[in-house]
DNA sequence: GAGTTTGAAACT
DNA sequence: CAGTTTCAAACTC
């Protein structure tokens, strides 16, 4: 941190601005400014946060680097760039509209990354009917019901969110999906074209590019046919029951392909161009596709068509402040995973557990399922709940850059049932992103459980079950591009868990009661923070990746939409030293582990989740909401290091720590314990969870074979193999199997010959652990490394 | 509401 | 990387 660093940046962004104006959606470039940034062509900024202030300067800097995302020069002078700039014209007014918005050099860029209400405000409208949509999921919630392994790529298996508001659907829904997914056939010949043209050589000739970016994103004509075809035959509804198997077929053929042909086109810098060119298809087609839904509107929802039409109009005029009452308290979520998963696939990092292929493979994964299943119910019952006249959608709000997409792409349905996709380049992209994050899209569908609104919520609801999923399920990219505020701020609760509420909130002190009843009465989370500037973990706004609301106590909060961009370095930066910081601090046991293990834990009871690091307490005996633990109303596990744990969630017979100085002490107690563990282990079933003290020792004598690769194990303490534990002999080694504190634990002769004996296989296994969990995937190569390195390290403790 | 305690996060 | 400092929430008075 140091003056320089900051006149550099300056510059850096001053130069940056002058390439700005290039017509060029904007949101479409940005995933490229991390991609430049991370290929080292742009030197990552140094965010200087103890310079950062109010000052105009300061809000000039964070200005200029929100606006620092044009594409270079270069780019937008390619041959294929200028010849896709020449193609498709936007003339419908639609998309005008929304350029001219996002594009006038003067305007403050729109906050992207977050996708705004704002933005959304400003594009032309086109509802579906929201009625459609939840009679759509009510199907596919039996689906899920019945027959959840159909739904093979849980990247799709969005669920939808459903706010009473209905805000957030009528903005984000998108009915594109329908299309795509009654033109299976027709995508899967253009899949299949893909390769063809790889392997035949792309030249950033006319025709070719032409090509390719029909094939990669669909023609926008052949799309616009199918949908009027569609709409004609009155088909959108049954298009929802089409064979999922088929579309995740074409899905994962096309998104892998996809993302090879991007990376190639990163190569050549020429898909920024492209995705000018799929931007103006977009917008195209974001026109026949509004021709098409009005003609469903027309034929099959009259009445709701009505309520949308007049939505509609006022929106169109402005007067529909989106949400009204409803997003008081409303925040949006941040949404760098997006970006990053995004920009992951551009490279085609092979590394990355979120590779498509990885996607594809892990999207099996039954607790994934599981999670899935979970959710849709929660998010069907939340369906269920919304008043009908709430469930208007918007089927025109394309997604007009990347972000957008994976905003809608989070939010939006479930692909298998009605899942509103975008053509062109917002489709592509957030598929892309989806299919990179798939769990992403699952987890940060905790904005679809009830439990979640936000996420202290999310914590204080951890005793339940669907919120410590939730909590689980948070992912490290569990705040993509979304828009969830008001679902996460409208979602109502049941009546017990007012009751609990209510009954917790008389239990608090008056401080505490305040603030508990402040939080309530917003719906969302605030802060204090009063020189963290909300950009540090310290903040929970923060933390939880949302932005800070007015209601927030904090000062010189940087936490805002407006300083998107700082925020993101800020979270880059912090995510470089520890990439789970932004994960949930409670995971789900179920996540962990194998559904056998599922099915014998009790899922209601806490001690299916625990603290993903542990908690460190000494004082508060794990018995106030100091201790994270508490908090989130999960046992202690044996990745904690408290003293004198009393956590009544879950408390050991003998705190860990305590036993692992009892052991440092009595050496030949290991062998005792060793024994003990592994005759747990191979115990036929694990005793209740609902014990208290079945936690920690479940999860700590839980053999890996259970708890890999299937779930986001990312934690570390369990994933030693059985031959690890079975190695009696050595008992250091067991009390790393079983316990994280082996760091105090362990003798250094013990650690060091550990080495020795198995230079690699622990390092393997940690990797493997971490590359196999598909809802946590390294965020960059070079996180990925170093999270290894941590891991190993951790181990090493 | 002010002050203290606490433990996580950040820093050195 | 262990120790220290900073920070904001939790808590007490």
């Amino acid at each position: 941190m140091n003056e320089k660093h900051v006149e550099e940046r300056k510059r850096e962004r001053a130069s940056t601005r002058k390439g700005r104006g290039s017509g060029v959606a904007y949101g479409a470039f940005f995933p490229l400014r991390w991609l430049f940034k991370k290929r080292g062509k742009q030197p990552l900024p140094i965010l200087l946060l103890d310079k950062m202030d109010r000052t105009p300067e300061a809000k000039r800097i964070a200005a200029a680097t929100s606006s620092s995302i044009s594409s270079s020069p270069a780019v937008q002078e390619s041959p294929f760039s200028n010849f896709l700039s020449n193609l498709s014209p936007l003339n419908t007014a639609t998309t005008a509209s929304y350029t001219q918005t996002l594009l006038g050099t003067n305007l403050p860029t729109p906050p992207v990354v977050f996708t705004s209400p704002h933005i959304n405000l400003q594009r032309e409208t086109s509802f579906l009917e929201r009625d459609d949509i939840v009679e759509a999921g009510s199907e596919v919630y039996k689906e899920c019901n019945t027959n959840i392994v159909q739904v093979q790529n849980p990247s799709f298996a969005e669920v939808q969110l459903c706010s009473p508001s209905g805000c957030v659907d009528e903005y984000l829904a998108d009915p594109v999906e329908v299309d795509s997914t009654c033109s299976a056939d027709l995508r899967s010949q253009r899949t299949n074209e893909v390769p063809r043209l790889l392997h035949s050589g792309f030249a950033p000739g006319k025709e070719s590019n032409t090509e390719v970016c029909d094939i990669m994103f669909g023609s926008p004509e052949n799309e616009a046919v199918l949908l009027s075809d569609q709409a004609e035959k009155d088909l959108p509804l049954s298009s929802l029951e089409m064979s999922q198997a088929a579309i995740n077929q074409r899905d994962g053929k096309k998104t892998e392909e996809l993302s090879r042909f991007i990376f190639e086109k990163v190569k050549e810098s020429d898909v920024n161009a492209c995705l000018v060119s799929r931007a103006q298809n977009c917008g195209e087609n974001a026109a026949k596709l509004q021709r098409a839904g009005c003609q469903y509107d027309e034929k099959n929802a009259s009445s709701q068509s009505r309520h949308s039409n007049e939505r509609k109009k006022r929106v169109q005029k402005g007067l529909v402040k989106e949400g009204g009452q409803n997003e008081r308290g409303i925040r949006r979520h941040l949404q760098f995973e997006a970006a990053k998963a995004y920009k992951f696939t551009i490279l085609g990092n092979s590394e990355s557990p979120c590779s498509l292929t990885h996607d594809a493979t892990n999207s099996r994964s039954p607790s994934i399922l599981t999670n899935l299943k979970s959710l849709a119910s929660s998010h069907f019952d939340n369906r269920a709940s919304s008043s009908p006249q709430d469930v208007s959608c918007d089927t025109s709000q394309f997604p007009s850059s990347p972000y957008e997409s994976f905003t809608s792409a989070q939010i939006g349905v479930n692909s298998t049932t009605s899942a509103p996709i975008h053509s062109g380049i917002g489709l592509h992209l957030n598929r892309i992103s989806r299919s990179t994050s798939l769990s992403s899209d699952i987890f940060s569908s905790k904005k679809s459980t009830r439990y979640l609104r936000m996420p202290e919520q999310m914590l204080e609801h951890g005793s339940n079950n669907i919120a410590t999923n939730s909590n689980t399920m948070k992912p490290p990219c569990h705040s993509m591009l979304v828009d969830q505020e008001a679902a996460l701020c409208e979602v109502g609760m049941s009546a017990s868990q007012e009751a609990d509420e209510v009954e917790e909130l008389n239990q608090l002190s008056p401080k505490r009661k305040r603030r508990k009843d402040a939080y309530m009465s917003e719906g969302c989370k605030r802060c204090n923070c009063r020189r963290s500037k909300c950009l540090k973990l310290y903040c929970e706004c923060f933390a939880a990746g949302v932005y800070c609301v007015d209601s927030c106590a904090c000062v010189n909060c940087y936490n805002k939409p407006e300083f998107e961009d700082t925020v993101l370095d800020i979270r880059q930066q912090i995510e470089a030293r520890n990439p789970l910081a932004f994960t949930p601090k409670v995971v789900d046991n179920a996540i962990d582990s194998s559904p056998n293990f599922m099915e014998e834990q009790d899922l209601t009871t806490p001690s299916s989740a625990r603290h993903k690091r542990g908690c460190n307490c000494k004082k508060s005996k794990c018995l106030k909401r100091y201790c994270e633990c508490f908090q989130a109303k999960v046992g202690c596990s044996s990745a904690c290091r408290c003293e004198g744990c009393k956590n009544t969630f879950g408390v050991t017979p003998e705190p860990v720590y305590d036993r692992a100085k009892r052991w440092e002490a009595h050496p030949a107690e290991k062998l005792d314990n060793v024994k003990g563990a592994i005759a747990c282990i191979k115990a036929p079933a694990f005793s209740s969870a609902s014990s208290s003290n079945s936690a920690k020792i479940s999860q700590a004598q839980l053999p890996s074979s259970q708890l890999q690769p299937s779930g986001a194990h990312y934690d570390i303490p369990y994933d030693d193999t059985p031959e690890i534990l079975k190695e009696t002999s050595n008992p250091t080694k067991v009390v790393k199997a079983s316990s994280p504190n082996q760091k105090r634990v362990s003798p250094p002769q013990s650690r060091s010959r550990l080495r020795e004996r198995s230079p690699t296989g622990l390092r393997s296994g940690r990797k493997f652990v971490l590359q196999a969990m598909p809802s946590f995937p390294p965020l960059t190569p070079h996180r990925n490394s170093k999270e290894g390195t941590n891991e190993i390290e951790n181990d090493d403790k």
